[in-house]
DNA sequence: GTGAATGCAAAACCTTTGCAACTGG
DNA sequence: CCAGTTGCAAAGGTTTTGCATTCAC
């Protein structure tokens, strides 16, 4: 994990949906912290969670910068950004295509397979004549621990 | 439309996903003027919008007045939030289960019929031993109108 | 070398809150 | 009557921005 060798190119993330556009990305020293750390994280850190971290590796490093490096790092395809309600936005390096599990309880955000994400326009009345170009999928509810939790008071 | 009459009791809303709990909804004149404004149209309007068309019948009211009202309205099952990205937030009346597509050119955004929606779930693994509350599906692309604008440049 | 990225602080933005005055049931 | 709601202004928290300095290519 955290291997700095391991920032896709374009070539390498022909799978993935948006295909990372690296052609005037400058890689700092920042923007590799800022990568590295959410590679080596599940769990959608917003900004300034990033920020902490990056910030042990880092200490001189501005929380500012690490809005302009995710943000950077979003426009590239490079990473996506997850935003849930009026939370703090979330990032996630996963750039396979997925769905999210958001539980209202605890607020934390998982990442879904999706066994037929392209079949499913099927489902849906998308305008015509408009482009499609992709589907976001969010399932809400109390994810296991919670209602475990909650059942037990 | 924008009838005062049309204001759901719980009793009336048995359809919809979410039941309106109106027990200790007072109905003062701003909530009436907001759910009216909201009634009457269909391009899920951000509360400052909402403000500005209420004012002109109602211009003592406030800002934080209207967030207050559709803050209620929305916990009361009465309106659904809609938050895109990392935009203001914006307020439908639609309590029909649906879908939303937004539009990235021009940022509007549209209801979407579903044709499955309970069938949903075969399509993603929902983590095991999770509740799920409710899917939020969102599609995004290009309208058919900024799709023609754009072919014309 | 040079244009792009950083770090800092200040601003922008949407939304919430505290509180006195008011009002709907 | 009186708990709940309003209006105002001020605060809150997240994100962006301006600008001088630094750095990657």
């Amino acid at each position: 994990m955290a291997d700095h060798d391991s920032i896709p190119t374009s070539e390498q993330t022909s799978g993935a949906t948006n295909l990372p556009n690296l052609g005037e990305f400058r890689m700092t020293r920042q923007r590799r912290e800022v990568y590295d750390v959410l590679m080596s994280r599940h769990d959608h850190p917003s900004a300034s969670e990033v920020f902490v971290q990056v910030k042990d590796q880092m200490p001189s490093i501005s929380l500012a910068t690490v809005y302009n490096c995710l943000e950077t790092m979003t426009q590239c395809g490079l990473v996506k950004q997850v935003n849930m309600d009026r939370e703090p936005s979330r990032y996630c390096a996963n750039l396979k295509e997925h769905a999210h599990f958001y539980c209202h309880a605890c607020g934390e955000v998982s990442d879904i397979e999706v066994n037929a994400f392209e079949r499913l326009d099927e489902a849906f009345q998308v305008p015509t004549g408009a482009d499609v170009t992709r589907f976001e999928v969010t399932i809400r509810g109390t994810c296991k621990t919670c209602k475990t939790a909650d059942a037990k008071i």
